[in-house]
DNA sequence: TATGAATGAGGTTTCATTCAT
DNA sequence: AATGAATGAAACCTCATTCAT
């Protein structure tokens, strides 16, 4: 007690000195262009002790990116704890990641430059373990709610809780992937609105799944 | 005549020997990691012959990229000509882009690289237009196709074709890039197949979009 | 008589039209920038063509500075064949050296560039001696006059021709180099046209050497 | 107060160590051809160092042209502050020039080479403008002897000290350039001798701005 | 004679990382 | 703990010249 406590907490606060550096940097350029220079410039640091609190600029871009990730985790519980009916909750978990991003759109772009070839090779082992458990805790979150739908009655009973989140979650991501690039060609060239078209894409999905029952009882969900 | 013709021919060989080692080497190193020096080297060409060809290493790169695209469209082409009913047609499309995952992988993985942050600077205009138009005729058949799924009443009067595309390309895009980089995770940890899931994940979507009639009828398709 | 004389005008041609092109890239680039491929594509011809013609691209470019000698030889010789008295003929010559700078602006610029360090290595030794030739001529005109202004007493018998002339040049060039890269500069900030100062220049050094009966016979001259 | 203070020092002494291997190479080979790997290995340092210190090959070969122009500076300091007499004052410029011709050769072509055609492109704003500072200082002195000169009625009133400067400036750079190229070739070819020729040749342009008493009263200083 | 594809050494510059202080 | 000078490999790209056709 006392003064490693101390120290503790001040190496956790450069750290966090150098990752809101980094974050400036990372958003601005993109991985490749980023340099260590300028980051530690930033941070009004030496280049060497970004150094000592990261092993080495992918480190440095994973640690940014769990930020990002942590940040997702918040949007996803506050969501599901309002203590509304299940499927609202659902609603509000698509919701919760629209607005992510629609607000965090430089975590998402980060999210998945890294999903990249070649680009783990230099990363420590803590922080790849850090990410991965952050992971399974939002994945926790969704295939969570998605039981307990299926346990009351709302999806059906052969609906597989951690198939339908991959589902739901590739779906929406794979849309948000072309709104982010693309969302200006496809309402100008194609007259498709992507923000309506990932709202309907999602309830083709969900009603999929859910028993009939259900759908009568929330169908005012669904327009 | 024919000596322009040859020149002509022979111009193209060349630039098909230098694709061919580019792609080896952008296959297994990823753009960033790949060098003009080691294509140079296993084209057994002298370094400056490539810039001869390609206008820097994001061109060449680019012209890989344009062998999967022009792949994915011969697929796509071939899937649609099967004089089959509409319906089966387009299940025969999704079949195709699974196809092309499987078996194209690493075209299918540098496609999703390119899409990055600062990475479309160093890119000739020829090339950009010439995938832009590569890029137009995959979309157009399948837009053509679900438009005329809409005509023969098996989609609902309100589907807009362009939507609808963009929903089923982006499902798929999403959950292929789970296989691609998370397979094993879901199958070993989730016990979720991620072929199966893809399979459901386009029925569901499908579905969604049917007319009550062409469900009876296409029942069998999807089971 | 007949067919080798048609093939050796026909090269010599050939000569000039390359010369043409090279003259405009060096004039618009220099030779560090100037290129082959730029030179060739202005002329129309193949880069190896060049090489047929002449031996480097250094000796190229001294073929087009040699242009620029001959056109100074004319000028002095039309100059000095005005019938006029021999110290109207010697001002006559630095007006022809004048006008040279100022009309053949980009040959004056090769000449002095040319003089460097390490520009002579890759050079035929036919081009040397061709220019070494036409140097000697333009100088021969130059001392002879002078030589008879020595005769005639115009200038003093213990002026040493050749002397006088290295000395009118020098003093010529010198200032001609200020006016060409320095001209505004000494107009706007130090208030000195150097133009008025090259006349000035010259006429002191002539004066320091006429006897003093040429100077009152030719006092016009000089105001 | 020591550490900041022995940091400025040890790099400064580095920017010398490099620009001692810098013109050394520079001296030798010229501008064009004197590579920094070149540079970097006779300083026995890494290249990329070179570049912590230099901004581009140009930047570190002015940086080698300003060590001459410094040393100009100094000469032309020293030669003036003898105390003797103004038109002796002048005599020594004279002479201090030729010193520095003869002693600094190196330095007297780098300056020559670097006022040619497309070389101030790539040097930074601050290099040029200490360039020009130093230039400014060297002809201060210059044009500010012409002036005392001027006063002192050595030198008729209606002379333009700053005209006369650049007269005398360029008529001893002229013949400079002469002898640095030419020497052997007026001694042999045409039996002058440069360095006389120099001599005579200010004498001439001095004699023509003295007032006549001044000629009477320093005759001496002309033979 | 004319070509222009091919060459490949060499150019400058960048930047993640290390290490002596 | 903090530094930042030093590194040096590797990056992309250019271009004078050659040579097979």
């Amino acid at each position: 007690m006392g003064i490693t406590e101390r120290k503790e907490r001040e190496k956790e606060a450069r750290k966090e000195e150098i990752l809101d550096a980094a974050e400036k940097v990372f958003f601005e350029k993109g991985l490749p262009l980023a340099t260590m220079d300028e980051i530690a410039s930033i941070a009004e640091l030496g280049k060497g002790t970004l150094y000592l609190y990261y092993k080495s600029k992918e480190d440095l871009y994973l640690a940014v990116m769990m930020r990002g990730s942590e940040r997702l985790y918040q949007l996803f519980s506050e969501a599901t704890s309002t203590g509304e009916p299940t499927l609202k909750l659902i609603r509000n978990l698509g919701d919760a990641y629209y607005e992510f991003f629609k607000t965090q759109r430089n975590y998402f772009r980060m999210y998945y430059f890294f999903e990249n070839q070649g680009m783990h090779k230099q990363v420590s082992e803590d922080m790849k373990s850090r990410c991965y458990q952050n992971d399974q805790r939002i994945w926790g979150i969704v295939i969570g709610l998605i039981r307990t739908a299926v346990q009351e009655g709302i999806f059906r009973k052969d609906i597989n809780p951690e198939q339908t989140a991959v589902i739901l979650w590739s779906n929406s991501n794979g849309l948000m992937r072309q709104m982010d690039r693309m969302d200006t060609y496809w309402r100008d060239a194609m007259h498709v609105d992507l923000e309506d078209t990932l709202r309907k894409a999602n309830s083709f999905v969900l009603q999929g799944m859910m028993t009939e029952e259900a759908k009568k009882e929330y169908a005012g969900l669904f327009q």
